[in-house]
DNA sequence: TCTCCGAGAGTTTTT
DNA sequence: CTCTCGGAGA
């Protein structure tokens, strides 16, 4: 058969375009569930089919690893359908792993050693707060986070130290430049570089060595963005600089799924595509082939509410299926309760099998109160995110070993581990070696040898030091003959890190015992999978870049849970969102900006995570809610109320009220329970219920409060005599304990007993 | 130098 | 509420 012909059958006309369409610039705008991928793998098989593009020349950029394989699989399916054959390897990854794979080559010509390591964000945090030391910059009065979030995002702007200086000349930015630049000579010092610096480095990189871009220029004659609304402005300069010269760029996308400006993401990319390639072709993706009527309908009506986006409309030929079902709950333990039951009725009649069940939440901390209703009712689950797998102790310090077997310079792994297990060498030791070692400028490890040769301590405190030395040597000498996971087995055994926890008894020294296992286990699964490339160095790359979506596995029978913003890209049978409640979702900070595009993006991720759902969806909310151990009411979400009314199934299981609120007027019930249009499930008694969606502080105990004593809530702007004007952050207690916290504009919390602080409404 | 305890901070979201 | 960090005492 043509390759045309087999690359484009079972295609709709607009996939078909896109499919067809190799050269020139192309914004594709994929709807949700409109077949984006497949859009993507066809026209890359199309491209190599043809024979118009070799398979090493075209660049295929996706958002995740995960993603990244499951469309390398694809591609290589329909290759080999279509008979033709691959002769060298797919350069389909993430922005990060393909810089990664640029710099190992070229990473000489910026001074820095190619087996450079990686540092993620808690390695970043214990560099800056080196720097912050030496600098002699106090922690309390500038917090190492704040440093953190500063020079990221001025990398991600693709900004130097230098840069940013010219840029900007607020007092604390001053700062920000003098710990951003010892922070760099650090880093270079270390050879260690952060995940903003890789794609920076790159386009250093290419910006220096114009001779290197244009090889790559050369090579990659195709170049394919997937998830383009959610680049960053480094990445976007990265893409312009490699398409600049054929412009054969192909971006998909869709502005209602760019949740990542928090990481950096300039949704204006994907907005502004046609103004910066004035020849663009545009193809939209509009038809959804994913989900239920009723689900991509509402799904629809919830997203019409922004205002940043392109003109574009999901419809869908499905059928309407289930209504939306949307549950009231009294608290976060009856709703997990609801969730579980629910799930398990729905096996029990044989409705799918526990993978098809997936459970989204705005924050991590939604899902232990989850976790432990799915347990009590022996529903099997697995958690994506939320505490990395590593992230943990023993494995981070294993790690470190790892890094500082084949980068000695690396002093952040080398203080982690230098007294783990206890060897003897305390605080002061480890300082007096940094001290040295900034004064010589040399590394920690070359100036503790150093600093023994010259008896720079007494004996006892020099003994252990060099045994610590010794060892590491003879680990850095093993690292570089043996197989991956002998070393690993060596590095165990010869650091007596596995002793050390053996001999220790308690059950969390068991627990770490075993996620070392699990470690081992990953190795061992990673050097099966890659075969000849399995080296050290890989493995840690794989380590730092690879998240835990990558390796969520559809095997293992059990319900899935993540926050929303990992569902993307992600889709089940049976979806339930939960938590849908003002100040949680939409999150308090959105929900209080002044800035409405932070509501907005709030919005995509409540698109995002109801478009993951196939056939069925739930929105469940509780009206009342622990954070922090403080009770707070919350009204239900205001994208609940964004959903047509005839979408919507609506149950409620908390109690009606005994009385009206009596403070806080409720502008919410107005358009909610008032309005008489409800789903056609929904019966009158349902009806009658969701007048208990009004103000959620309608509790018994406020019975004997005095009319107006406490006329404050979460959001209020209120005035105190000496501390001005400031925002009810969270309110606790009752009666005559009714406390409230405030936050002021110097973003300081005071809490006020409301009965004799002289508060007033603003 | 290590261990234990108390204070204080933190929750958005992660490649 | 829960985790982390820093300080004091053994």
């Amino acid at each position: 058969m043509d390759v045309l012909d087999f690359v484009t059958k079972n295609l709709n006309p607009a996939q078909k375009d896109a499919v067809e369409t190799l050269e020139g610039p192309l914004l594709i705008l994929a709807g949700a569930g409109s077949g984006k991928t497949r859009v993507l793998t066809h026209r890359m098989a199309n491209m190599i089919g043809q024979g118009v593009a070799a398979s090493d020349e075209i660049l295929c950029v996706t958002f995740t690893n995960k993603a990244a394989k499951e469309m390398e699989h694809r591609i290589y399916k329909i290759l080999s359908d279509m008979g033709a054959v691959v002769q060298t390897q797919l350069w389909i990854s993430t922005f990060h792993s393909f810089c990664v794979r640029v710099l190992r080559q070229h990473i000489t010509l910026l001074d820095y050693k190619p087996f450079f390591g990686i540092y993620d964000s808690s390695d970043q945090l214990s560099q800056i707060k080196k720097v912050m030391t030496a600098l002699d910059i106090n922690d309390k009065m500038y917090p190492a986070k704040n440093f953190q979030s500063r020079i990221s995002s001025a990398k991600m702007m693709g900004l130097s130290p230098e840069g940013l200086e010219k840029s900007s000349k607020r007092l604390m930015d001053q700062k920000t430049v003098e710990v951003y630049k010892a922070y760099e000579r650090e880093m270079k010092k270390a050879n260690s570089l952060d995940f903003d610096d890789l794609l920076l480095k790159t386009y250093d990189l290419f910006r220096m060595y114009p001779d290197v871009l244009q090889m790559y220029q050369k090579k990659f004659r195709y170049i394919m963005v997937d998830e383009y609304q959610d680049t960053n402005h480094i990445q976007y300069l990265l893409v312009q600089m490699l398409a600049s010269a054929h412009r054969n760029l192909c971006v998909v996308g869709d502005e209602d799924q760019s949740i990542y400006s928090w990481r950096g993401a300039d949704i204006k990319n994907i907005l502004d595509f046609e103004k910066d390639f004035r020849d663009a072709k545009v193809i939209k993706l509009e038809e959804n082939y994913r989900s239920s009527a009723n689900i991509v309908n509402g799904a629809t009506a919830v997203i019409k509410n922004n205002s940043q986006r392109k003109d574009k409309t999901l419809f869908t030929s499905n059928d309407p299926g289930d209504l939306i079902h949307v549950r009231e709950e009294k608290n976060e333990y009856e709703e997990g309760r609801f969730v579980a039951k629910t799930i398990q009725s729905m096996m029990n009649e044989g409705e799918g099998s526990y993978n098809d069940y997936a459970i989204f939440y705005r924050t991590n901390a939604q899902s232990r109160v989850l976790e432990e209703q799915l347990r009590t009712m022996g529903i099997p689950y697995r958690l994506v995110g939320g505490v990395r797998f590593y992230e943990r102790m023993e494995i981070k310090d294993m790690i470190s070993y790892l890094k500082l077997s084949i980068n000695p310079a690396d002093d952040i792994a080398l203080k982690r581990i230098i007294n783990v297990p206890a060897r003897g060498i305390g605080k002061t030791t480890i300082e007096k070696i940094e001290e040295y070692a900034a004064h010589k400028n040399l590394s920690m490890f070359e100036a503790a040898e150093k600093a023994c040769e010259e008896r720079l301590f007494n004996a006892g405190t020099t003994g252990k030091i060099r045994r610590f030395i010794d060892l590491m040597k003879d680990l850095q000498q093993n690292a570089q003959h043996l197989k991956l996971l002998e070393f690993f087995a060596v590095v165990l055994d010869r650091t007596e890190y596995l002793a050390a926890l053996k001999k220790d008894e308690s059950p969390e020294s068991q627990a770490r015992i075993e996620n070392l296992e699990e470690l081992d286990n990953a190795i061992a699964q990673f050097v099966q999978e890659r075969g000849e490339e399995s080296t050290l160095i890989s493995f840690l790359e794989e380590m730092a870049l690879v998240n835990d979506v990558d390796s969520l596995d559809q095997e293992q029978n059990s319900v899935t849970m993540m926050t929303l913003h990992i569902s993307k890209g992600l889709e089940y049978p049976y979806v339930f969102v939960v938590g849908l409640e003002e100040n949680l979702f939409p999150s308090a900070r959105s929900a209080e900006s002044d800035n409405e595009q932070d509501v907005e993006e709030e919005r995509r991720l409540a698109y995002v995570g109801m478009t993951r759902a196939r056939q069925k969806l739930w929105l469940t909310y509780a009206k009342m809610r622990r954070v922090w151990g403080q009770e707070q009411f919350n009204p239900p979400s205001r994208f609940i109320k964004e959903i047509p009314q005839n979408l919507i199934d609506f149950k409620t299981s908390a109690e009606a009220p005994r009385f009206m609120a009596r403070y806080g007027s409720s502008s919410y019930d107005s358009d909610f329970g008032g309005t008489p249009k409800w789903g056609a499930t929904s019966s009158d008694r349902n009806r009658a219920r969701t007048q208990s969606y009004d103000d959620a502080q309608d509790f018994p105990d406020y019975e004997n409060d005095g009319a107006g004593s406490a006329p404050f809530s979460k959001g209020m702007r209120v005035r105190h005599p000496t501390f001005g004007v400031g925002t009810v952050y969270a309110t606790e207690g009752t009666g005559e304990n009714f406390k409230v916290s405030v936050m002021f504009t110097d973003n300081t919390v005071k809490k006020f007993v409301v009965k004799y602080a002289r508060l007033e409404r603003v």
